[in-house]
DNA sequence: GATTGGCACTCCGCAGTGACGAGTGCCAAC
DNA sequence: GTTGGCACTCGTCACTGCGGAGTGCCAATC
């Protein structure tokens, strides 16, 4: 059947041209791939292939190459995960197993994806949201600064200074550690910021304001607030974009600058999806047209079910979709595996 | 005196060739700066600040460029270090008060000196060899997991897991916490090391060996022991490379590779010049080869006469040595400012 | 002795040219 | 629906000639 052919013809150029770079033609096609059909076949299936928009061609009289839509439609219909070989996932947990806590964790996978993929990676550390609150440490660094250490069940600490209006004695400290850790040890996220808030000086003891508790307070609300922790992300193998070759000022030079700012790398990641499942945009399917040219592979990660955070790698659309998504799930899942066991 | 106007003249071409990134030719020099001579003594000038090694033509009757050496004489005897305009301090400042803690003086550091620079900025986090142990705790995750953390003076918080091997009582566990941090509390990390070896299981009291004591001392030491958090940078303004133009996987390519590794980089900055002193490293002075175009500015910061830890730039040996200069120094008296106050 | 103007020379960069080849579209034949 | 043939397009590459920026050298001048 002639349109099973078309997209074998499709799927072969997207692999053609995924390895050389280069535009690719009737003649080099069939003699690569092992379709039965003469050229001129091939040829008539190009030109139906372009008009429905699959590929295109850099200039008249060159050979063609895929469209965003060509992509897509090799990524969604054409191809199958292909599973990574035993010495890649033995490398993937030999590497992984040595993590000593969460951040080393992150740093290892963003290693390790960038190196299997040859692409950028990015890790977006595990939010907060589903985690608990483990514990609460204040400590009097002088009689008026106070360092607020708040650890999370997922293994995160986050630290804060407070500047206190007033000196505040040892027992002070003592009772407003005891009743910040009674609001919150144990709770989630979302539950420990309604108690803190329900807490500062309660007026049915009038007598005993706990004193600074308010700027305590505050400053734990601040480090639950997942505004700077859910936008904590890891990048690594930006020298893979030593291999753009050509193409550089437009596809290099932006994705650089997305690259430091962490905001826009968060909304390039995207949404995790959960389970196996792995996103792929494609060029200009992304928020910015600057980044036309890239493409972003990425999956959620984390317990079973739901999913805490997202990794995945950005490189150019002409990539290995296969080989790419296949690293990135595996990452993912051993990276899952790991937070659990921890 | 014709060996200053010589000088002058090595001055104006290294001025010349970091502005217009072409090399200077005898006539654009006389027109562009006032030497009150004639093209073609500047062109016997020329030829013997060739002779000498400072300047080179990259092909027959091309215009000359600087070499290394060129630079170096600019840098050592040819520039005062020009202050910063009132705006740049305003900015400055007012960038780096923000700051909430000390992994954000860092970050904010980063991106500053790369703004301010539009080089590629680096900056080594405050090692910990100065710093003394504010705090030591122990919190319990689930009978036999306990997680350490440990509390530096600067401000920096190490966090790390320990598996234990028996189950642990909280009196077990408060004996423990009481026994460490009267054993490290207060003291610089080389005493409160020693003070850890000299704790485990003490032998005049065999009845009650804390149990749980070694993987803690294990963990603390090794924690304390500056590998890792000496090896700590951030790096900032990689996008900055998307403007080295010509020259590019000469240049930027390794230079991506170390940006990455950051022993690399470690390496790269070199020992901290203490005191207002700024480093500079010109292309082949630095010990990679690969990275002969590039040099590297750099400084020490931290308390007035001993340096905590180096910042510094890396950029093109064709850069603004004064202001990066400038730059760099200004940058390293505010982080130290601001980390005396904290 | 240092400086200067003049001059011949070198060599890069650029635009123009033409041959070549890869690739296409179309058409007639199977 | 497939195939071979053929004319056509267009990018790539090597080659060429030219203009210009820049140099080195020399004789003249201050």
């Amino acid at each position: 059947m002639q349109e099973d052919r078309r997209l074998a013809v499709l799927r072969a150029i997207v692999e053609d041209y995924v390895h050389t770079e280069e535009p690719v033609g009737s003649k080099a096609l069939v003699e690569r791939h092992g379709l039965g059909v003469s050229p001129a076949t091939v040829r008539n299936d190009m030109a139906v292939l372009e008009d429905e928009g699959y590929i295109t061609q850099p200039h008249t009289s060159a050979g063609r190459v895929p469209t965003d839509k060509g992509y897509r439609m090799f990524v969604d219909r054409l191809t199958t995960v292909k599973p990574l070989s035993s010495a890649e996932k033995r490398a993937i947990s030999s590497f992984l197993d040595g993590a000593v806590d969460l951040d080393d964790v992150v740093q290892r996978s963003v290693r390790l994806l960038s190196q299997l993929t040859r692409q950028v990676a990015v890790v977006q550390y595990p939010t907060l949201s589903r985690s608990t609150v483990r514990h609460v440490e204040l400590v009097a660094l002088a009689p008026r600064r106070l360092l607020v250490v708040l650890i999370l069940s997922t293994g995160r600490v986050e630290q804060r200074l407070v500047e206190l209006g007033e000196d505040l004695s040892d027992e002070a400290l003592a009772e407003l550690r005891h009743l910040v850790l009674r609001a919150v040890t144990g709770q989630t996220i979302a539950e420990a910021m309604t108690a803190l808030r329900a807490l500062p000086t309660p007026p049915d003891d009038p007598a005993r304001p706990a004193p600074a508790s308010g700027p305590v307070v505050e400053v734990l609300l601040d480090a639950l607030s997942d505004d700077r922790s859910d936008h904590r992300i890891a990048v690594g193998g930006a020298a893979n974009l030593a291999r753009y070759g050509d193409s550089f000022d437009s596809a290099v030079r932006p994705l650089l600058e997305a690259l430091e700012e962490h905001v826009v790398l968060l909304k390039l990641l995207g949404e995790a999806g959960t389970g196996g499942l792995v996103t792929v945009r494609i060029g200009a399917e992304g928020p910015y047209e600057e980044l036309a040219s890239t493409s972003v592979v990425s999956t959620g990660y984390g317990p079973p079910d739901e999913s805490l955070a997202t990794l995945g790698i950005v490189g150019p659309t002409r990539m290995d979709y296969p080989g790419t998504m296949a690293a990135v799930r595996a990452v993912a899942r051993y990276v899952s595996r790991i937070l659990d066991e921890a």
